[in-house]
DNA sequence: TCTATTGATGTCCTGGAGGTATTACCGATG
DNA sequence: CATCGGTAATACCTCCAGGACATCAATAGA
């Protein structure tokens, strides 16, 4: 088989014409370069030049394989220059799940920044509840899922990018609406817009725990599983909601969001990953949303402070 | 820069995910293996391979790796290949030259065979005159001339494939359109169509020659440069010529050929090339030209016998 | 005829690829 | 829990292919 050496040499050679220049260039002696090209002369039984004293001049077979060998070194070349950049996380593709809600928030921002940083990973984004993530990170669909906390199978990790506290949202004339925060008592006897159990296990139990703890079950008079389906509920004046704090980001009207005195514990947002497909990409996404969580933490924490109307 | 050998063993332990079966067939021991790999992620910074005990699996970057590897593999066996087959003639291309006459007879016969046996080597045929053939041989614009004799630059060789007689072309009609030969004297008072001397100077020279050993010079009615023409005016009734005897088959009907009993020195048709040029391929066409001209010339002189009106 | 140029040849040397033996690590098994 | 089996990594040695150096051979040009 031919060598890459071998490649080298004929191009220098098929490109100086001159046997001592092309070695040289190669930083060898002569004598090992016409041996060289002796040996793949010899090797494939076609003549590459041929040597009439004074001169060298490219035979037919040479000038063809002086031209596939530098079509060769360069795919060469580039192969190692994007193995090396793969290792780095500079180029390869990242399937990414994420959750409706958090396109209000960190996912645009992260995408952003990724992008700029590394222009050369392909991004492939699909939108898909909690559950469809922790199957699809269990059967390899998806590199990495931007999404809640849940049971996942054994080999999948979780990091908690950003915490997010729960609001009240109720509607713009609501006589609470004026309030910058609220105990969830006075909740007691509104009309509430709930997450369904079944496609939302983890707001939908979170809630309930906490109307509990402040002494009353919530009256469902609605259920809606987007956060944003929920909160134009509320706009319509159908009735209040507990919902994540990243709901303020949502652009819709009529609606004012209120502290929750009680301070009842946030639901986090989660990476999930399955461990043993921890790529140089994946590290660099995971930096980088981990970055923009705590940021959007920093930035809600002070807004959190004026009034609240949108 | 990586050496085909690595890519190889890239190839090998990410088919096989196994270093002792990657080794076995490489039919090299595993520690060469083992170091060889370790090599590649050192020189690229990149790891390719999860070696977790008891299994071993392919990382992003060594999964671009195996890919491109393997192509640039692939290519490597074609390049050579392609060389050995290229040193043999089977490979190239070849430009050829060639006069408009030469088209009824040596030319597509000889393509022909050419083709078959070497059917990829890349043909381009170009009609041009002896003087054009002349210097774009000089120029290295044509690989081989299918042409006559004539004043070549130094460097150019040439080689007679056929030595074609000349014939008399006479009217269906004429009153010597039945004898199968003819003595030149005989034709003294015909009217004669020529080729004119600046663009066909071999075919007037040796025409005007022949006449003149006969004892007259030829009476010009008319010039015309190709052969074809020059039969066609005779079929018009135009007056008589004296042609290579290829004029035979082109397939103008109402012209007569004659013998000519003097049988003057008949006019060759050479291959020329440069000498410095010579090429696999154009041996071989060389070759083949030569060996369809012999077998030509054996055809006329079968033919010859017979009565010649078309 | 002599000299300069340039590719080929002869000879020796060395770095690195490969081989063998062994270690290290882990999982399975009784 | 000790041991065994399987697998990759390490240590150390061998050997050869590719390279350096010196020289030759052939030719062009002065």
């Amino acid at each position: 088989m031919l060598e890459i050496r071998q490649l080298r040499y004929v191009q220098a050679v098929g490109e100086e014409l001159h046997f001592g220049r092309a070695a040289a260039r190669l930083h060898i002696a002569q004598p090992a370069l016409s041996r060289q090209i002796q040996r793949i002369e010899q090797q494939t039984g076609a003549a590459l030049f041929v040597r009439t004293q004074r001169k060298v001049e490219l035979t037919a077979a040479g000038a063809l394989m002086l031209e596939r060998s530098r079509s060769i070194l360069r795919e060469l070349e580039q192969l190692e220059q994007d193995v090396r950049r793969a290792g780095k996380g500079e180029l390869g593709r990242l399937t990414i799940g994420f959750i409706h809600s958090s396109t209000y928030g960190l996912l645009p921002r992260t995408l952003q920044r990724f992008r700029d940083l590394y222009p050369d990973v392909e991004l492939e984004l699909r939108e898909m509840s909690i559950a469809d993530q922790a199957t699809a990170l269990a059967r390899d669909d998806i590199d990495v899922g931007l999404t809640r906390p849940a049971r996942y199978a054994p080999g999948i990790e979780t990091l908690s990018i950003m915490e997010e506290a729960f609001v009240v949202a109720v509607p713009a004339y609501h006589p609470l609406a004026s309030s910058a925060s609220t105990p969830l008592a006075r909740l007691s006897n509104e009309p509430f817009i709930l997450f369904p159990r079944a496609s939302s296990p983890l707001f939908n139990a979170s809630i309930l725990r906490m109307c509990e703890t402040a002494g009353f079950t919530p009256q469902a008079i609605q259920t809606a599983t987007q956060v944003h389906t929920v909160v134009g509920l509320v706009s319509a004046g159908m009735g209040v909601a507990i919902v994540p704090v990243t709901a303020k980001n949502m652009q819709v009207s009529g609606v004012a969001f209120l502290r929750i005195q009680e301070n009842p514990p946030p639901v986090s947002v989660v990476l999930a990953w399955r461990t043993s497909r921890e790529t140089p990409s994946l590290r660099a996404f995971r930096a980088i949303a981990f970055k923009v969580g705590e940021e959007f933490m920093a930035t809600q924490a002070r807004t959190r402070r004026g009034g609240d109307v949108c």
